[in-house]
DNA sequence: CTGAAAGCGCTAACAC
DNA sequence: GTGTTAGCGCTTTCAG
């Protein structure tokens, strides 16, 4: 047990409020007085108990962070992000990693509040009817990132523009003449890379009066070797080999990037490639990915200063797109 | 403002102790209170003040964690096994992110105080008497990562075996008929990537009767480029090229590749290229990278494990080096 | 300028 | 089985 401020009193021959008004730099304290203190304090080493302050004050200078895996560069970095923004503003994180379960979330969303969290930073996967309901009696200010349901729930929403980037770069590829064009995705319970991007990729073709068969299409997982899986089944099963993919993540274009080199396949030549994301390895593969860059960190931050002036009573509405933009590199072969 | 257990009681028709049972599920509750309490609890969506409890119980079940920086996958990975071991047993994380300044560490290790946190997991990079100081005194379970401090500190450290993996890999170079080797290295003050991994470059030279000439030595930082920029160097200041090529780092080795192809080298059939860490890329670059598996979630998950020990009053003494291995691949040639 | 006292929301004896 | 009570360490009126 740690010592407390009236023992500091007591060695200081003052009363507790003293102590505490020269804790908080407050006025009223003579020079004698904060002196004396300052020097117990100095010698006893007292460090005050902030669980004491925050239960009086009813409010702690924590932020609540929910994501889904930390060791993914797009959390990590849009968590450097939050932290960045929250400690320049004074606030600490707590942060709750749900290991891709849905169900912690819910679990998480009600431990943020036992703990009095100012605010709730969740990144969002999946968001089901259990999930709307926690998050709406949470009664908390909570900013939501990386999927947009700033519809169906009452909160501000940071996201990227997953449509519209997926759109342009397959417009990039249909630009530079191809025509045949294969999709490798995920699972559309994510609605922002599984179903936005695909979206985006249709949107494209349909404009340009493009179809892509059946065996162009394939679903996997986020994993690297799900691009390389697809690749090789899309390669496998097609009559007429498609000249470019589209990949809806850097891991699955370099997946299916490294499956084309082992079958002898030229990248760009025989067939070109790009991904979203903009990840480090992304431009020291070989070819460099052509990608479209999120800035993660960004999104962190902007997402920050939102739930600081929603924490201030400043509530944004809707949504807030983050800028992306076309990485040209090389891996795209212009026919 | 929240609800109170007061309030609950009084709408219950009972007493706060007897919600404060329910609520812990503690005995000596009939059903019949029981029952009505829940109900009521779960009408009002009340949740328990936690900062109340935690100040009663003068204890949190909160872990303090000081990282460097967040979005890097060495630390990130470690942070996912942190995260997994503490949530399991009931914690959670407050994490403080330095951004690679030492002087907040020092900061933070006060802030995670005032929090009251039950133990601190702390990534260690340089160690000034400073930080000395204030670890000493900050009377509470801390575990080093990253670092061995464990001789002038009386805290537990969990590292990477730099010094034997260093060795072995330089070692395993030889084995294959090298002899002349590069070295592309990290500042000193970082002892471990900076000086340990050194030492066993040198020390698996000297073993084997062989010497590197100056030329051979670059000092760069933890940048891909300053790989890049480092085997530039070599290779033009070289009279007689390296056959193989040492970076204490797999971004360092990929940078290195990287230039190298540019020259128009092959790898590994004009230069051997190892590097250590076993980050996701190495297995995905052409060559595919021969280097050194450590095992960052595991050392998370260690570091854990030990601070829980030592929050139950069983302290290891010294340090805990964690297992490692060669990740035989494609980037060395045998000579 | 300073101290006494009340109370933040909860837990844990201790009576009943 | 249940309620009363006394704090946990701190802030904050309110007197003095």
């Amino acid at each position: 047990m740690g010592l407390t401020i009236k023992e500091i009193a007591k060695l200081a021959g003052v009363s507790k409020s003293t102590v505490s008004r020269v804790i908080n730099d407050a006025e009223h304290v003579s020079d004698k007085s904060r002196k004396k203190v300052q020097q117990v304090i100095e010698e006893t080493g007292y460090i005050p108990n902030s669980i004491a302050k925050d239960l009086k004050k009813n409010s702690t200078n924590s932020i609540g962070v929910i994501v889904p895996r930390i060791n993914t560069s797009t959390v990590s970095s849009a968590v450097e992000g939050i932290s960045n923004i929250m400690y320049d503003n004074g606030y600490n994180l707590l942060l709750t990693n749900t290991r891709l379960d849905t169900a912690e979330e819910i679990k998480y969303l009600e431990l943020l509040k036992e703990k009095r969290v100012s605010g709730i930073l969740f990144f969002a996967t999946e968001v089901t009817p259990k999930h709307l309901e926690t998050l709406k009696k949470i009664d908390l200010p909570v900013v939501v990132l990386g999927q947009d349901i700033s519809d169906i729930v009452d909160f501000p929403c940071v996201i990227h523009d997953d449509f519209n980037s997926a759109k342009d770069i397959v417009k990039y590829l249909i630009k530079y003449g191809h025509q045949r064009i294969a999709y490798i995705g995920v699972p559309e319970y994510d609605i922002a890379v599984g179903q936005l991007r695909k979206k985006g990729y249709k949107e494209a073709l349909a404009e340009n009066n493009l179809e892509a068969p059946e065996e162009y299409l394939y679903k996997g997982d986020f994993s690297i070797s799900s691009g390389y899986k697809g690749m090789k089944e899309i390669i496998e099963n097609s009559q007429e080999l498609p000249t470019a993919l589209f990949a809806v993540t850097d891991s699955l274009a370099l997946g299916a990037i490294k499956y084309l080199k082992e079958q002898g396949y030229q990248v760009p030549e025989d067939i070109s490639v790009v991904g979203i994301g903009n990840s480090e390895i992304s431009s020291w593969i070989t070819p460099e990915l052509t990608t479209i860059d999120y800035d993660h960190l960004k999104a962190g931050e902007e997402a920050s200063k939102i739930l600081l002036d929603y924490i201030d009573g400043n509530k944004f509405k809707g949504r807030l797109l983050i800028d992306y933009h076309i990485v040209e590199r090389e891996s795209v072969k212009k026919i």
